[in-house]
DNA sequence: ACACAATTAAAACGATCGTTTAAATCAAAC
DNA sequence: GTTTGATTTAAACGATCGTTTTAATTGTGT
């Protein structure tokens, strides 16, 4: 079963550069070549470079996307079993403590942090629609709990301040080196329980300001 | 003087499709044939796809940090004329406000929104590195007076929660039709002031949130 | 009307893209 | 050891990319 072998080794590269170059800008003979098969491995294991990306993004979307099912669905749980109303600052923690705690699971998982914020913003409607796809689950109920949350506040703000909170999470998410977006000495630099801690923070309050 | 009615037309055309598609993903041949122009048209009257990439984002941004720059300074002025530190709000507002306020500004203004977006999070540096030099100076500002409203916060944290803010600014941006993210009935629909608001509440409670 | 520069037009350049084909190699079953 | 199916290899496919070239056209000043 070299099999296996070549498909991961594809995979692993294919996260990487897409993660740093996007995958419109990322070849197939860059792929294979850094991966070091044959150029025509990837149509053979894959069938396109499509379905790669498919690939690609669905063997770490699916099993976080499983986490963060869990850990909200228990939330709503409690909080219907108790005949409370969730707390806002416990379900946006359930959906991004996941997301960065990633980065630390294994090699390779920063780049796919940067993926998923490519994903988000592609020119391709066919990636985007991809991703949508398999996130909409999720960010649905999500969505459906902020709103349990935030039970006074209508749900059209909720879904606005909803996508201001992903924006502000993809966006450093493809900026492996943001550090020197603004042309100053100061650095940041962070382990993903200080940067999960800060970034909840940040939307926690976003999320309850008054109208 | 035909040239400027060519240049012109493609530097709409480019506005455009570099918004809704992506630089990457729009070829001379889209461009030249959506603004009915030849193909050769841009070489000649920008040298390069690289330089008319340079001249579409110059064409807006370059007016728009004008005027943020003047309002921002306004405030450093005021406040330090005064001896107090500026508000949080009107500094946020300061830099926001103009730049959601360019929808209403003229035709193909929208698009320029979202191609904002896109520069940030292009994968090719040479654009995002064009991107940074156009707004660097306004990004430092604004951080500095950021700092002045928020003394007790540490800077780098000021800084991180900047980027926050930032890429909650270019997620819509470059979302068209943003509303289909979530599988649900609720649309959104507002005008640049309601947007501009909601945004400031935001953010103006994410940067202030304590530690 | 003529000369001259600026602009537009049509065609081709080499390079690279994703994909496909057909032969070579490998692995395991009989 | 031979056969059979899976995998790898090398080469080529047509399409499109950004750019350049050469010629035709337009506009302007004298």
């Amino acid at each position: 079963m070299g099999n296996t072998d070549t498909k991961k080794c594809i995979l692993d590269v294919a996260e990487k550069l897409f993660a740093r170059q996007g995958f419109h800008a990322t070849s197939m003979r860059m792929l294979t070549s850094e991966a070091k098969v044959n150029l025509a491995a990837i149509n053979y294991h894959f069938g396109s470079k499509e379905e790669l990306i498919k690939s690609v993004m669905e063997r770490r979307i699916l099993p976080l996307n499983k986490i963060r099912i869990e850990r909200l669905q228990r939330i709503k749980d409690i909080a219907s079993a108790e005949g409370h109303v969730p707390d806002i600052r416990e379900v946006l923690l359930a959906f991004i403590e996941p997301t960065f705690a990633f980065k630390e699971s294994g090699i390779g998982a920063q780049d796919f942090i940067s993926l998923i914020g490519r994903a988000f913003s592609d020119p391709k409607p066919t990636v985007r629609k991809l991703f949508m796809e398999m996130v909409g689950p999720v960010f649905q109920l999500l969505f459906e709990l902020l709103c349990d949350s935030l039970p006074s506040m209508p749900k059209n703000i909720v879904l606005l301040r909803l996508h201001f909170m992903l924006g502000a999470m993809a966006h450093p998410m493809n900026m492996s080196q943001m550090c020197q977006l603004i042309p100053n000495g100061t650095a940041i630099k962070m382990d993903s329980v200080s940067l999960t801690d800060e970034f909840v923070n940040f939307v926690t309050k976003g999320m309850e300001a008054p109208l």
